[in-house]
DNA sequence: CGTTAACTTGACCTGGCTCAAGTAATGTGG
DNA sequence: CCACATTACTTGAGCCAGGTCAAGTTAACG
């Protein structure tokens, strides 16, 4: 059966969060590091399949991705759907619902994925008594708008062939980032119709895409997902110059 | 001859600012204004035809828009334009540029546009004394970000027609929360090839296009740009909801 | 071992693109 | 105030990228 369970346990501790293990991300300093630890309320883990955030729901959470794959999406009431963008670990979600009113796009998971579960209502706290992670919130929404800019060119912009190499090219930099590429390669637990909502194409003229993809050797499709095998095709093919290399903050 | 020019006089100094005369935007205390007036450094005007904010470049300013209209653009290499989104009065600008190292996007004057513009090396100060404001910049980050998602969508999934409709509708009812439309009818400083570029159609097509809607009467193309006229067509075509009527913050 | 979900493939169609040739309005220099 | 250039908007013809329909083929799962 497919949920999404809330654990009493903490199995990640702030001070021991796997995140911060990677080069790529800011370490807090140790104030923070306690501040964090209370303004945590728990883990959770959502099961592959799992729509954990819902458009329209006014969620009273706020949630830093630990592990696993998700994505974001909206859809049109005739069930169009657009996928806005992915979810990797180090991304915080559920802000704009913290924020306004309620959450205008739904989440879903990939893989199992483990949240680190915040509570809203704290979050003034956090910018009154935390200017330093305050900064670091708008930081990572401000990258989350940078991503998007970037995503609509190219479904506004480039070919179908372009904008699928686009595709793989920006989720392998930003898994390489966090560890999840090995050996120059990456699985993705991808279907085809995933990629076909986030180009804004057909799953026939995808799936025709993706060959040629394959073809030129950059991805090949595997069990249940996609296995990226070649960044600088990718990178070729799409004309993209690559994900600036920051060191970014998380929460 | 176009250009940017500041001025060294203000003409709005912050306990007067034009904006908060709109019931759209939440006031500030009187802390807050004391400490904007600080903030602020000047004001500045772009000409129409001026790009004031361009793609790599590392400004020093981070601006909040007082009169006039403008868009963001990206472009790839060959010269392929998508327009990300529109901005108007009350939308802080410069954000990215003031966070990350460099603006990964250009913005370009419209009409005449009158900007308040900020220290971005203030920042910092403004989320240590100001928590408040600091947290008003988060929201505003995040529904730009809550826009593209919507735009995303737009350019991903709906028809040609439903994406004109939408993308006028849009604009209009962000326009009415600003005081530009009168009698039910708004006047937009836009091209043709500035709808197409925020379509991601091509100008004949968009051409096309804008003629189905002129004939359902939704607008019109009037002297140098088109003038919105029934919001409820383009509604109806889109089968869009609608903007949340939530009073905004500024800055 | 039958069922279902995901990926393929071919045939055909169409929305949107390109090319090309207008028209209309505005701006500029003489 | 006219002549000519320029910029924006139109329109038609023909084409092609990508869509739809339909029928397989796998491969996982109960």
């Amino acid at each position: 059966m497919k949920t999404t369970t809330a654990s009493a346990v903490r199995q990640f501790p702030c001070e021991k969060c796997p995140l911060q293990e990677f080069a790529h991300f800011q370490r807090h300093e140790k104030d923070e590091l306690e501040f964090l630890s209370g303004f945590k309320t728990g883990e959770l883990v959502a099961d592959a399949g799992t729509t954990f955030l819902v458009e329209g729901a006014n969620s009273a959470h706020l949630f830093t991705v630990l592990s696993g794959w998700a994505f974001r999406y909206k859809t049109l009431e005739d069930g169009r759907r657009q996928i806005l963008n992915y979810v990797l670990p180090g991304d915080l979600i559920g802000l704009q619902g913290s924020l306004m009113k309620e959450m205008q796009h739904s989440i879903e998971a990939m893989s199992p994925v483990i949240l680190c579960v915040f509570q809203r209502d704290k979050l003034p706290n956090l910018f009154r008594t935390f200017p330093s992670l305050a900064y670091d919130i708008t930081w990572l929404a401000s990258r989350e708008e940078q991503m998007l800019d970037e995503i609509l060119l190219s479904v506004g912009r480039r070919t179908a062939l372009e904008r699928a190499a686009y595709l793989f090219a920006f989720i392998f930099q930003r898994a390489k980032s966090v560890g999840m590429v090995k050996d120059d390669k990456l699985f993705v637990p991808l279907k085809q119709q995933h990629v076909a909502d986030t180009l804004g194409l057909s799953i026939v003229h995808t799936n025709k895409t993706l060959k040629k993809l394959a073809a030129r050797g950059a991805l090949r499709w595997v069990d249940r997902g996609c296995e990226v095998l070649d960044e600088a095709v990718l990178l070729d093919i799409s004309g993209w110059q690559g994900l600036p290399k920051v060191p970014r903050p998380f929460i």
